[in-house]
DNA sequence: GCATTTGTGTACCAATCGGTAAAGTGTTTA
DNA sequence: TAAACACTTTACCGATTGGTACACAAATGC
């Protein structure tokens, strides 16, 4: 009998997946077990916190999956228009056209919201900040561009929320697209 | 000792209040007896399905607010830019300012989505249907009035998910402000 | 080659889960 | 006034919850 050998990093991307369908409070130990083929022993050996650490692994890895490739290249985008444009892509990709869901959404509308409210905090201020930065920088009136952002920012969650409800992935398509057009109006004056 | 008689519509209002801050799953039977103070045999003498029923009348009971409060008011309003700013009105007072989740958007986010995907859908769909038409009422461009409402149907759940999480109640209102305004842009031709 | 580290499987735990059964109390109705 | 009804209380059920203990196997370091 061949011993599979999993790294702590492997799994992550699974839990992942298991709490954005099952909320933080749906998902079982034994849900766990079943979606990641480890047993509780191997579960504890790299979560010696539980059920929470598993999440706060998930919430870290998205948090820098979203640092690395949604606010540094808003940051670090020569062209502030065309970085926007990037964001939306990226968007739409990782929420798989409207039929996956932001775990960060999904903790923040849970009974688990204030255990994790440090990251909750963190990703959605970084990513309005981020936002609102560049939105300036592409020639936004100033004085707009963090309500803006914070439109986006917000916007996108609930298009996801929608588009869940409607049983209609489009239409967080539809919305994103709207969103978008709203950071190419009001050019600099 | 006086016995305390209850009805089964005076414990909605506390379930809900139960559902929104904790979750579908996150709610436990005993955590509703000690919200209510009436202990399992009331509830499953008012409920027989036990938790799924509850949340079920609860979600009716949403349902019905909704369509006496905001879609009939909509639809029927005479004047329709003033039946859309009351509609804003009501949304920001039922919503706390920001300060409560809708319940909807919390199932929609739980692992319970599936369970109740006939009321969110009905929920979502008439609001959005309602708000099209008394946009388009109000004179907007008919080809955009249904985005149009997708669009501030989904940002109100977005803007309730963004303020929880930035724990700034305000935001929601300042996002509910922008997407007001965009109601009064492009009048008819 | 031997010890240590890293990962796994199994058995177990108290507590809680959602739900049931039935006796009891008060209120209405006939 | 007696039966029917509406609500409550208490005790109980098996299943599942998150978590622990520990023996065990494979890879790794010296």
């Amino acid at each position: 009998m061949s011993r599979i050998v999993t790294e702590r990093k492997d799994v992550i991307a699974t839990l992942a997946e298991t709490f954005r369908e099952h909320g933080y409070d749906g998902t079982s130990l034994s849900l766990i077990t079943e979606k990641t083929g480890l047993g509780k022993g191997s579960l504890y050996h790299f979560f010696p916190g539980g059920k929470e650490e598993m999440a706060e692994a998930v919430l870290a890895d998205i948090s820098a999956w979203f640092r690395a490739h949604i606010f540094d290249a808003l940051r670090e985008g020569e062209d502030p228009v065309e970085a926007i444009e990037a964001m939306f892509a990226s968007v739409d990709s990782y929420f798989r056209q409207g039929r996956r869901l932001c775990l960060m959404g999904v903790i923040a509308a849970s009974g688990a919201h204030d255990r994790f409210a440090r990251e909750l905090n963190g990703y959605f201020t970084d990513w309005r900040t981020e936002l609102a930065a560049t939105l300036e920088r592409a020639g936004a009136p100033a004085a707009e561009c963090s309500a803006l952002a914070e439109e986006i920012v917000g916007g996108i969650q609930g298009a996801l929320i929608l588009a869940r409800s409607l049983e209609d992935p489009a239409a967080f398509g539809r919305v994103l697209s709207r969103l978008k057009a709203r950071c190419s109006m009001a050019p600099a004056s």
